[in-house]
RNA sequence: GCCGCCUUAGCUCAGUUGGUCAGAGCAACCGCCUGGUAAGCGGUAGGUCGUCGGUUCGAAUCCGACAGGCGGCUCCA
């Protein structure tokens, strides 16, 4: 969903000493309104000005367009002044927090004393046309001092604290507000009268008229913490997103209802693939039979890969007494994550606490640990399809992409510290070509690198970030560094794909544990015969099959290619009476491994294609009497194009060769022609 | 967990200010229809209006608690 970066083609032009930019601007004839319009430049230390800037000396600066990233952050942000104005007008006694431009959009955080309900957003909408509508100037102001600051934006306390935080010299620049060396203030003036009729502490740039907003919509309030945290008052935030010209917003919101039409909870619903029964509990689903075909499906393919590349298969309990996750630390560093213990009855050992497992890796140390072990057997591989139990907070279940129980495809892999780059190298290679193999193409990573809450010695730290490092380079994976973002006991790579409408997912999570080993004590026996630490990789790759499931379904907006559709070829017969030759046909089929039904039900054969082009079956298999006398069938594909008049043998041929190619699957898995 | 909103048949939704308001379409089931590429016609069945508790002569409609959901925030090994 991102606008991506569209190369600036504005040539250089030189603003003289004393002149506005906006004077330049104009004089070279570069566009003032519409979506190209300059809107500010960018100065030579990289820095964005408005077309107010005037240097003290001549300055070759880049103009920067309206439709350009930056452009349309400038207008957005723009739009959250007119947003905050609004409210304001409105609602003179809300307090203002801060106001940064988004993607796609905006948004301004208020203290208001009662939050704002839809009615309030048309209210607040409307008056932010108003305002738009008069073009009014944004005109900067630089404070002399800080005091100056606070005198002005006395009844802003939310303001002010920014001011003073800035004061400590804590790094705000994320809210756009304050920053740089400079504070200032951004007045907006009437465009005839000159007055000003609202002013925000703001570092800018901005537009220079309100009348630029080319686009707007407020789209919903929510609430939220002042600061982002938890600890902090919530203020009331409004979301809005804005575009140069009213096509582009249109264009948006149509990508949010496509978006929405392909939400995997509703297609879990239209498709018969899953639900989620209030009456087992929240963020607890159950597969139904056709979400299970495209379940076992994956899990087959991807225990056929496992097993060419090493790894062994294991079962593990999903329960386990307390003392497992106390070895684990697991108890004292993320207890909140785990559902509350079962009391077993007090037998002769007094009484024993049982947890459901959040994660698999104590177990598989268990089985690491049940006999000696040689280097000989390093790197050692375990798998399993694990399912684990969180007890996520009731606020952030959402459908299988955010469940309570879930299933990973979990793998603990024991190495020798010498065996670590290669294993991660081709480890991180291995996820991505399964995920291809899965239709997704575009995958972007996050090193994500040691916590201020740790354990263990800084230097198996920088170790292992670098041989984290080394691999993404190795398999040639664009990553950044999320700095402090690792789990408590490893740095981690958490690789994202880019699904069919843009949207980025996290998926499969790879990290090096020097910890847990250690916790448990394990060891192999090194060929000059001392004992030794093995490494642990810690690798998911699905992450959790439900999530990968769900990110797969909306992928494909349901249309799954042939080889994961849970009912590959559905045969409609014209009459009633051609129903035989086609169950003939569907038993050939069969016979070639293809997951195929006949559709007998008492409807017309219209109403069959239309149900089986809902249930987006890759193969509709349609005959009468003319394909009977032929001794042909016709094929109706989802995408509506039609194959008339094909031979049984080479029909079975064609919908086995598609059925078994996994190449074959764009979104709409079109057929061949 | 926090803030706001929501919860009427399997699904999508109607139900005016509390008083025949328990409805429709689709799906399901039963008939009729035998029709070449996205809905043939008719009928039947299906809901203690999320749950529990209150207010009231009377509650799907008002209040509260709980459960589940949605949108954000926070959190996500």
């Amino acid at each position: 969903m991102s606008a991506q970066p569209a190369a600036v083609v504005t040539a250089p032009v030189v603003v003289p000493a004393g002149t506005t930019a906006a004077d330049v601007i104009e004089r070279a004839g570069l566009p003032r309104t519409g979506p190209k319009a300059v809107v500010v430049v960018r100065d030579p230390s990289g820095q964005l000005r408005d077309l107010s800037w005037t240097p003290t000396e001549d300055t070759e600066v880049e103009p920067v367009p309206m439709d350009s990233p930056d452009g349309l952050n400038v207008l957005r942000h723009s739009t959250a002044h007119v947003l905050a104005q609004a409210v304001q007008d409105l609602y003179p006694e809300a307090r203002l927090g801060i106001g940064p431009p988004i993607e796609n959009g905006f948004y301004y955080d208020f203290d208001v004393s009662r939050p704002f309900h839809p009615e309030d957003l048309e209210r607040i909408e409307k008056r932010m046309r108003e305002i738009v509508k008069a073009g009014q100037r944004f005109s900067r102001r630089v404070y002399g001092s800080l005091d100056e600051a606070r005198t002005e934006m006395a009844s802003e306390p939310y303001k002010l604290e920014l001011v003073d935080v800035k004061g400590e010299g804590v790094d705000t620049s994320e809210v756009m507000e304050v920053g740089g060396g400079e504070l200032s203030v951004y007045d907006n003036l009437d465009a005839e009268s000159g007055k000003r009729c609202w002013s925000d502490l703001c570092r800018g740039p901005h537009l220079p008229s309100t009348r630029l907003i080319g686009a707007f919509k407020l789209m919903r309030s929510a609430a939220a913490y002042w600061r982002g945290s938890e600890k902090n008052p919530q203020l009331q935030r409004v979301y809005g997103t804005a575009w140069p010209i009213r096509d582009q917003l249109k264009d948006y919101l149509r990508l949010l209802e496509e978006a929405a039409k392909r939400d995997h909870r509703k297609l879990g619903t239209d498709l018969d693939l899953f639900s989620f029964p209030e009456e087992i509990g929240s963020g607890l689903a159950v597969w139904h039979p056709r979400g299970g075909v495209i379940r076992r499906v994956m899990e087959e393919y991807s225990r056929q890969r496992h097993e060419q590349a090493g790894y062994q298969f294991v079962y593990t309990p999903h329960l386990t007494k307390a003392a497992l996750f106390e070895t684990s630390g697991h108890l004292e560093w993320y207890a909140e994550g785990m559902y509350p213990p079962m009391q077993l009855p007090e037998g002769s050992g007094g009484a024993v606490e049982y947890y459901l497992k959040p994660m698999n890796c104590p177990m598989h140390l268990m089985i690491f640990k049940s006999r000696g072990r040689s280097y000989r057997e390093l790197p050692l591989r375990l798998f399993e399809f694990g399912t684990v139990y969180r007890f996520e907070k009731s606020g952030v279940v959402h459908g299988l992409t955010r469940a309570r129980g879930f299933t990973q495809d979990d793998s603990h892999i024991f190495c020798t510290p010498e065996q670590l780059q290669d294993e991660l190298a081709s480890l991180l290679q291995f996820v991505i070509d399964l995920l291809r193999d899965f239709g997704l193409t575009e995958f972007t990573a996050d090193l994500s690198t040691r916590p201020e809450k740790f354990v263990g010695e800084i230097e198996e730290w920088n170790q292992a970030e670098a041989a984290l490092e080394e691999a993404l380079k190795r398999a040639g994976v664009e990553y950044r560094i999320a700095e402090g973002e690792g789990a408590f006991y490893a740095p981690k790579i958490d690789v994202h794909v880019k699904d069919a409408i843009g949207r980025k997912w996290q998926l499969s999570t790879l990290q090096v544990d020097f910890q847990e080993p250690g916790r448990f004590g394990v060891e192999y026996q090194a060929a000059d015969g001392t004992r030794k630490r093995p490494y642990m990789i810690h690798r998911a790759l699905f992450g959790s099959e439900e999530r990968f499931f769900g990110i797969l379904l909306e992928h494909y907006a349901g249309a799954f290619p042939a080889w994961l559709a849970p009912v590959q070829a559905v045969c409609i017969p014209i009459r009633d009476d051609h129903a035989d030759y086609l169950h003939g046909f569907a038993a050939s089929l069969r016979a070639e491994g293809i997951r195929v039904e006949v559709d007998t039900s008492d409807e017309r054969m219209q109403k069959k294609i239309r149900t089986a082009q809902q249930q987006k079956i890759p193969f509709m298999v349609i005959a009468g009497d003319q394909d009977i006398d032929a001794g042909t069938v016709s094929f109706r594909y989802r995408d509506g194009s039609q194959r008339n008049g094909v031979p049984l043998a080479e029909a079975v041929a064609h919908v086995a060769d598609v059925v078994r190619s996994r190449t074959n699957h764009g979104p709409t898995a079109t057929p061949p022609a």
